[in-house]
RNA sequence: GCCGGGGUGGCGGAAUCGGCAGACGCUACGGACUUAAAAUCCGUUGGGCUUUCAUGUCCGUGCGGGUUCAAGUCCCGCCCCCGGCACCA
């Protein structure tokens, strides 16, 4: 028998004996209590793992095995977000078809994981690009689009041109692509959208149900942007037609001297006979198009903008007539497309009004609205403002909505920053969209029992430059019968984004092998929602935003029980290279997962990635740091050496193990891994200074470490000749009366500076401090020739005396 | 600009119902072991001053004030860093 520690003999022996016994299979036993935990299942790309991937998998590792411990089901399941862009331009590139890149990449990624240790229920494995897996991907598509929340639209989208792809709002990220960073164009096109907007209030209201770190409860409001305000119809001098605004100062009315409106309003098409300087407008618009949202955004230096000749409006408020102008700085995809400037009290329409002449009027008391915009106006007066003059602006906002209402002029409206989904992609490695285009029906979907609609193999998937998908050049497939009608008809050949395989994936680990159903009610309802949900906060405002609104639908048509899909949200910090940047190939800083494992093994790596620091927040990697984790590990390896037989826990050491139980116990829960780690070391310190250790004692600190590190604790217990298994125990309980020490060391302060120190029990009265106080040379000093003004004794903690 | 999080040794980080700041780990230095090195073990490691030894003492948690017997922690006013949002009406 090995006298060393050898994680690489260790190591793979337990990882095929978990495998074989099927020790972490989760049953569908649902009279025990359930815990569901769960991980971003990653994109299998073909660079491998990255040190950044065990970090949160091994954190939730830890509370599945420490929960098993305690007598939960756990269901702790794991699969490949695998339809994707890298995999498909791999393909390309090397001429392999993506299905076989993919099967190679999760294979390697498999094995990785394998290899350390993670207690995955492997019998549950899902995979998005399997077709009875995306078979229910586009079921629900389906089920979106029979409730109207799919639909297809003529629409500017941001426009990738190098990787010649449409992409959400959410996939621009400071106007360049998430993915490649190329700069974003705008392009016209044809797209499927998901009505996400209708769930916007929702989103935000059912916040309150679910137990998420603040942060991303926060980005989520952020992002759907709610804001409260009215709309307000602006008549058009001379015809019927009115102008739609939408305000959030409805109050303001009566400084709203000129309107403008986007470039883009169908205003200026629809009085074009009018407009007498209709070529300019046009001049201006094309100029607007081509620019991004972003660049939009970016010149924010100046304002442009060209007047309506021909065109006034009616300040329905004061009776005036206004001008309208058109300005890029008015986003067509926001309110109305069209706004009442109030240059006295914003600083956009300010500059402006400044800029083109036009007048500025206060309407709010406070500031010199000749000088520059008065927005500090949550509060003020209201002043040349009718019959709002001398309100406060709360009571302002209150009397001039309900008296628009009234004159049928406005109403109350919220309005949401949140756009729909962009759901179309243009691109051969994903889910098709099942529906069929037929002349005379129109779109027409899939009919159920025909799904799933699989991807036609293909030469070829290079992306086509007129923006269609490499689909489209596959007629045999695209050409189809209308399911309705029975006559020729075409399929769609767009495909879905990779968000739309991830937006219900827990969903399929209840059930995975299910071909009734996308999973079975009974077990949906046992299991969700999650218990504990940690992915990364760069998936904050896209997957679970998106994955909340499907399960919101799925709740809607009775497929799931509970409105959200997530109880608990969590989120990991980023490990950076050595030298504190982002670990990246270009940047030479990648540390590989597999070097690890070899050189130190798989339980090091687990207890550095937890040890390594605060959780939640980033971190570079330290070789050095690893090291210190391996010695750890090897001491601990020694503590078979010092075992002796014994049923109890040394007295010297018995507060010690009551409180690192607690401690662990505690910290395992609440993300703090580092300190519960740091506990155990502390411990074995202690333990270390005894010199030896008794079985009991061993066993706790084996099942405490097991979480962290399974392997060398499996193998420890074996060796020990332990009674069954260590993943088998039963997880250990703290005797809140131990602990407490009996007697502690407290300093004893003179004017609050510590002169000295004394050793006493916490039952002791404040007369026994005094009297050990007193016999100390250097408190005597410090007290002699002056009075004892106060003492402040708190037992367990300090006895300060105050003198004078 | 708005919202959120945070500034603590040479480094990662502990300690926030106010109660000995720096747990745990790393690094560095010194010592033991070794022919030597690695590994391992022991010791020191916030700064200054003091001390033969023991110790003692002052300063120290981004900056400036305040409350308190006592402040990293609470209050007021600033500075800086990270993340999100941002011509959103």
């Amino acid at each position: 028998m090995e006298r060393k520690y050898n994680p690489q003999e260790i190591e793979p022996r337990w990882q095929d004996f978990w495998e074989q016994k099927g020790t972490f299979r989760t049953s569908e036993d649902h009279s025990k209590p359930k815990f569901y935990a769960l991980i971003e299942f990653p994109y299998p790309s073909g660079e491998g793992l990255h040190v950044g991937h065990p970090r949160p998998y091994t954190a939730l590792d830890i509370v599945a095995r420490k929960r098993r411990m305690q007598g939960y089901n756990v269901l702790f399941p794991m699969g490949w977000d695998a339809f994707g862009l890298p995999t498909e331009n791999y393909a390309i590139k090397n001429k392999i078809h993506p299905r076989i890149v993919t099967e190679r990449n999760i294979a390697r990624f498999k094995e990785q994981l394998r290899s350390l240790g993670f207690s995955f229920d492997w019998s549950r494995e899902v995979n998005t690009t399997d077709p009875e897996y995306f078979k229910w991907t586009q079921w629900i598509f389906l089920k979106l689009f029979e409730k109207g929340l799919a639909y297809k639209q003529e629409m500017p989208i941001n426009w990738c041109p190098s990787c010649k792809i449409g992409l959400a709002n959410e996939e621009v990220v400071n106007g360049g692509c998430e993915r490649c960073g190329s700069e974003v164009e705008m392009r016209v096109k044809n797209q499927w959208m998901l009505k996400i907007t209708a769930y916007a209030q929702r989103l935000i209201d059912d916040l309150e149900l679910v137990d998420y770190i603040d942060r991303v409860k926060v980005q989520q409001r952020n992002w759907i942007g709610r804001s409260e305000g009215a709309e307000v119809d602006f008549p058009v001098v001379g015809t019927p037609h009115k102008l739609r605004v939408f305000t959030t100062r409805p109050d303001t009315i009566f400084g709203a001297t000129y309107m403008v409106i986007s470039p883009e309003h169908p205003l200026l098409d629809e009085f074009k006979e009018q407009i007498s300087n209709y070529a300019e407008l046009m001049a201006y618009r094309d100029q607007a198009k081509k620019k991004s949202d972003f660049e939009r955004a970016e010149l924010t230096k100046d304002k442009t903008g060209v007047e309506i000749k021909g065109l006034r409006a009616l300040n329905p408020a004061t009776g005036n007539e206004i001008p309208i102008w058109i300005s890029d700085y008015v986003l067509m995809t926001y309110g109305t497309g069209a706004i009442m400037a109030v240059p006295g009290h914003d600083e956009r329409d300010w500059e402006f009004a400044r800029k083109f002449g036009l007048p500025i009027v206060e309407v709010v008391v406070g500031g010199n609205v000749q000088e520059e915009a008065y927005t500090d106006t949550q509060s003020g007066i209201m002043v040349n403002s009718g019959f709002l003059n001398g309100l406060e602006v709360s009571e302002a906002i209150k009397k001039i909505t309900a008296w628009l209402e009234e004159q049928g002029l406005g109403r109350r409206k919220v309005n949401f920053k949140l756009r729909d989904w962009v759901f179309s992609r243009q691109r051969y490695w994903g889910e098709p969209i099942p529906l069929v285009h037929c002349d005379k029906c129109g779109w027409v979907p899939v009919p159920e029992e025909e799904l799933p609609v699989v991807l036609p193999d293909v030469e070829n998937y290079e992306p086509t430059d007129t923006g269609e998908s490499p689909l489209a050049k596959i007629r045999d497939w695209v050409e189809t019968t209308c399911p309705k009608c029975g006559g020729p008809a075409e399929r769609e050949t767009d495909t879905m984004p990779q968000w739309a395989g991830s937006s219900w994936y827990f969903l399929r680990y209840t059930d995975p092998q299910n071909d009734e159903d996308l999973a079975a009610k009974d077990r949906l309802d046992y299991w969700l929602p999650v218990d504990w949900y940690n992915g990364g906060m760069e998936h904050t405002t896209l997957h679970l935003l998106y994955s909340r609104f499907w399960h919101k639908f799925l709740y809607d048509i009775g497929v799931v029980s509970y409105p959200e899909p997530y109880k608990k949200r969590t989120s990991h910090g980023m490990i950076l290279g050595e030298n504190n940047e982002k670990m990246s190939k270009s940047r030479g800083n990648v540390v590989n997962p597999d070097e690890i494992v070899a050189e130190y093994g798989a339980d090091t790596l687990r207890l550095y990635e937890m040890f390594i620091g605060d959780f939640e927040k980033s971190v570079p990697w330290s070789t050095d740091g690893v090291r210190g984790c391996r010695r750890f590990l090897d001491r601990f390896w020694r503590l078979q050496e010092m075992a002796v037989p014994g049923k109890e826990f040394n007295p010297s050491l018995e507060t010690s193990f009551h409180k690192t139980i607690k401690k662990v116990s505690e910290d395992y829960e609440n993300l703090k891994f580092n300190t519960a780690i740091a506990a155990m070391m502390a411990l074995l310190n202690e333990i270390f200074a005894v010199g030896r250790i008794t079985h009991a004692e061993l066993k706790t600190l084996l099942i405490l470490l097991n979480p962290v590190a399974p392997h060398i604790t499996e193998e420890m217990w074996v060796r020990m000749g332990f009674p069954g298994y260590v993943h088998a125990q039963e997880w250990p309980k703290w005797d809140p009366d131990k602990v407490i020490e009996e007697t502690v060391d407290i300093a004893v302060q003179i004017n609050g500076k510590v002169r000295g120190e004394i050793t006493v029990s916490l039952t002791d009265p404040v007369e026994r401090a005094r009297e050990l106080a007193m016999a100390n040379g250097n408190i005597q000093r410090y007290i002699e020739g002056k009075n004892i003004v106060k003492e402040i004794y708190v037992p367990g903690k300090i006895y300060n005396i105050v003198v004078k």
